[in-house]
DNA sequence: TGTACATCAGTGAACGCGCGTTCACTGATGTAC
DNA sequence: TGTACATCAGTGAACGCGCGTTCACTGATGTAC
């Protein structure tokens, strides 16, 4: 449980202290959620003294954005590779929400750096909106290409298929799965993708979309 | 910002302290999210001095119990309001739907507190873990009675109810709504809750329930 | 090829902060007689 | 009705902790001549 200097090193310059912070910083959040990211602890791993990490990084909140940045990346490049390996579009859409769901329950603490509060401001850091922008547009065009000619908004579709494996990954997480049913999370995630992507694919009944409006 | 000692008190005695410090934990939460819970904070809003709280609280996590617990509460009496101004079963699912997003909305520190992982061990409190499950009990209810006569399957149904609702409120509170969907939260809710509340009622269409066990 | 010098990455001491928690204490309250 | 005493709620000083951030510094690197 403590914080043992990993990376060893005899120079004085440690060679690629950037990346080695990015590296410790993900670590720990993976560990202890986006709270137990400190510079401190960060320099600790990166086996270099605690005021180093300011020649990399303004203050915590940019190194934790860059952890977030490449969290986002990562979690784009895991919905392209699951679409990819469906052809019809409601296939699509579903492996891309077990994907999704996945992709949380696997890194946790990651999942809620890059969802949560921990970065308020996210317009102070461009790279980081610009990856999480990337990941949407990613679901978004799945979406749009499985309702395409069934009537349903694109938008309002995109926004419940997102939700609902957001909500899905969530509530995971967070230990609320139901409380009495024995199902496994991931026979009730495709269980419940299968059956929305199923319904979003499909010609919508009788609902009227202007009422909303 | 700074934290004024709000409740005046005159007498050596509190009165009723353990109520206050709930009270007070809470508009922290509310204010800055879980972790601006701090038993000095807390006693400082009571006007009281920083071990007092002790005499009414193990630790800290004990009194984000109690708050959470309190929140709960709330939440399950929402739910249940919105539901009884309804009469289909179909609507009372949105209205619900609504009101749980609504919720999230308007109290954000407090919905994290009790769907986050702030408190760590929720199985160390048992009083808050009945009311989570009352306030689950409410939407199950509400989704089964929906589902009753059309065959879906009431878990996988109210699961995804409450994912879907869930990750609405998330995505909201997250600052994550669509880039650049210019649609208001409200409307953009309305449409989605509806949306699914009518699939969710119809009958399922060619969707094979048995694929996924 | 050698040397002066600017640049830059990492150091270590220090600052101030707020926290959770413990402890011996003191002041108020209420009960038994 | 009055008094001794147990009980209990709140006090204030203290402990140790880890943090973010700043600062003057030192050691290494590479470039211009």
């Amino acid at each position: 449980m403590a914080d043992p200097p990993s990376e060893e090193r005899d120079d004085y310059h440690h060679g690629d202290l950037e990346r080695s912070l990015i590296r410790a910083g993900r670590s720990l959040v993976e560990e202890g959620g986006p709270d137990a990211l400190t510079l401190r602890a960060a320099a600790r791993r990166s086996g270099v003294s605690h005021a180093a990490p300011y020649r990399h990084f303004e203050d915590r909140e940019a190194l934790l954005a860059a952890v977030a940045e490449e969290g986002f990346a990562e979690f784009r490049d895991a919905l392209t590779e699951a679409a990819r390996a469906e052809h019809l579009p409601g296939d699509r859409v579903r492996a891309m929400g077990e994907a999704y769901v996945a992709f949380g329950r696997s890194r946790p603490g990651l999942f809620r750096l890059m969802f949560g509060p921990a970065v308020a401001d996210k317009c102070r850091h461009p790279a980081l909106q610009k990856q999480a922008r990337a990941a949407y547009r990613v679901i978004e065009e799945g979406v749009a290409r499985a309702v395409a000619d069934n009537g349903t908004d694109p938008s309002v579709a995109t926004m419940s298929v997102w939700a609902l494996v957001h909500g899905l990954a969530s509530l995971f997480l967070d230990g609320q799965g139901p409380p009495e049913l024995d199902t496994e999370p991931e026979a009730l995630t495709r269980a419940v993708t299968e059956w929305f992507a199923t319904a979003v694919t499909e010609r919508p009944g009788g609902n009227d979309q202007t009422e909303a409006s």
